[in-house]
DNA sequence: CTGAAAGCGCTTACAG
DNA sequence: CTGAAAGCGCTTACAG
């Protein structure tokens, strides 16, 4: 009963490739059901009054023919394409990884899929990156950076459609999501100063960044309030093992100044991961005679030191997420506050801070 | 008079949100350059017979327009998405990473956006991702995993798109693409040789994985051509820092055997760099005392050893592009061999291997 | 060489 | 409560 169709009149099955049978469509689950295509369509959709009999005898017929809605065709009427997409220029994807993992788990959810664009830094390709969303009609697009301070090389020239911008610098007017460096910098030297450290050095990478200026805020501030001084001036270098190697060994080494740090809050993992190899190779024992602090939680240098890191993580999953849903509010035509959200980072301690005996 | 058409049934610019304007479709263009959509669609894709003068017409107006062709509407006849679904449980993301990136890249050029679907290692997640490619009408689907020796937990049911696997084991019958493991190790064991090496131990994975095997068969295969005998048997430990660190001071360390390598030959950059670390601490130097070679090449870690690693890299960009290519074959028809296609590896020689003077 | 018309698989006023 | 019909933006036989 269900199959007595005509045939289609375009030939089924003489398309290119594999074993190809013909999709089902919403006319082959009206039809076992026994009802209008639109009745159909409104059932499925849960949308229109109609006896639950009627409904529910349309979503068995769906299940049994395994029937899947064609969401280029709803989203053709629709106007919505259920999708988004992530453009970066990330392709290391340290930071755009659990961006995009937090965004895309988060939307499937809610039946949305996310367009990956690799931009490679290469503007050619992220023209055609531009334009391969516009012509799939992406919903939202989520522009990816990896430092705050710095927008993408991303001219967005799309009009009709809203941009949320994370971890990247964002235009005014515009929407964007970072991680709360201050809240991170200040759990980080906040647990320092619990543990009994008094003499905290802070050393972390380029000027330039406007999130180490932030964190060396944020450290400051903590030590103030604890009526502390801070360890000497913040120390900017690059964001590399070799810089916090060659200072450690600078502060601690035989030539080195009689006042030394007691603890040393990173700017990022790396970093930490060279204090503490400099440290080690100088005879000295983490934590017990220096604790040492990081930043980012990348967990493949945070649990790979000798020993593993205490250290903040930005809960980049998450803000993968929050601004996967932010993009759905606006999709939705819900008003969402234009500017900066920050969003909570959390210190994950492990062995290389661990508390001093209290007296 | 572009504009003189009358007024859209459905009322435009009444969505939600963001400043509306109708989208420039293949009317617009057409109505521009004066013909038919029939001739404008034919003279976009150019496809059909007209003079070069109409069809340069049509191509002028889709230009002043700024035209984007709504893909949804173009898939639904050609039964085409131009998109691909790319599934993988590897959030940790270091091999995943590398070949979506890959994978995108080359695929935009081709017209063609890839899905993300972070499975998350959640069954139920992943049945939603699949269900979400089936109803977005992906035209293929690329599974990716993080080893050659174990399927994903991905049962596609999919029967009408062609699916290829990807650094994953992949059922009889279908295709997939794996790095060239045993040419890898082959690389790296035939350049320590020929720096002057001749007691190569081996350091590796667990026995389990299969890649494990296949590169301590490169090892003892290169070996052997020269006449030269492995030092001792391969060690199969984990992929870890540690395993790197305890071996190589249980092996140089105060009570170690007096037959000691001349050079190791790693599994893994991690286990290279705890290697490194190890002797390091021992006071050995490396490349002088000991050579060091590892696998990956995953930057982070080797360009931070003490000093930069020699390492094998797996291609893994090239490998994602392939793969994306192989799979526009498939969804043309083309006829693609099935079973699995090995990738070169190569060979990226920093300074713990550096030749060691000849006499 | 060019165009009117049908149709892809849905949704949604509109009319019973 | 239910259905026939129009339409989303394209492509493609079919007919001049």
């Amino acid at each position: 009963m269900p199959d007595d169709e005509s045939e289609p009149l375009t030939p089924r099955g003489s398309e290119p490739g594999h074993r190809m049978t013909a999709r089902i469509t919403i006319r082959d689950v009206a039809a076992l059901a026994g009802v209008s295509v639109t009745t159909a369509s409104r059932a499925l959709n849960d949308v229109g009054r109609m006896t639950e009999a009627t409904r529910e005898r349309v979503r068995a017929a769906a299940g049994q023919l395994g029937y899947r809605p064609n969401s280029m065709a709803r989203g053709l009427v629709r106007r919505r394409s259920f999708t988004l997409g992530l453009l970066t220029t990330d392709t290391y994807g340290r930071f755009t990884l659990p961006i995009a993992a937090g965004l895309a788990t988060g939307m499937v959810d809610r039946g949305v899929s996310v367009f990956l664009c690799a931009g490679e830094n290469d503007p050619e390709r992220t023209r055609l990156n531009l334009q391969a969303m516009e012509e799939k009609c992406v919903d939202g697009l989520i522009v990816a950076g990896k430092r705050i301070d710095r927008a993408l090389p991303i001219e967005v020239p799309q009009q009709n459609v809203p941009v949320i911008y994370v971890n990247a610098a964002c235009p005014p007017g515009a929407v964007g999501f970072v991680p709360d460096d201050l809240g991170g910098a200040r759990a980080a030297v906040t647990h320092l100063v619990e543990v009994g450290r008094r003499r905290i050095a802070h050393l972390t990478g380029p000027r330039e960044f406007a999130a180490t200026g932030v964190r060396a805020q944020g450290w400051q501030e903590v030590l103030h309030e604890h009526g502390l001084a801070p360890f000497g001036h913040a120390m900017f270098g690059d964001w590399s093992e070799d810089f916090g190697y060659r200072t450690a060994q600078a502060m601690f080494g035989p030539d080195s100044p009689a006042e030394r740090p007691d603890a040393f809050f990173c700017g990022n993992d790396q970093i930490a991961r060279g204090v503490i190899d400099g440290l080690t190779l100088l005879g000295l024992r983490v934590p017990q005679d220096v604790s040492v602090v990081g930043y980012d939680n990348w967990e493949i240098f945070a649990k790979a030191t000798r020993p593993p890191l205490t250290t903040v993580d930005m809960g980049l999953f998450d803000l993968g997420q929050t601004a996967g849903h932010a993009m759905l509010d606006m999709i939705d035509g819900k008003a969402v506050e234009p500017g900066i959200v920050r969003t909570p980072c959390r210190l994950v301690v492990r062995d290389s801070s661990v508390p001093l005996p209290e007296k």
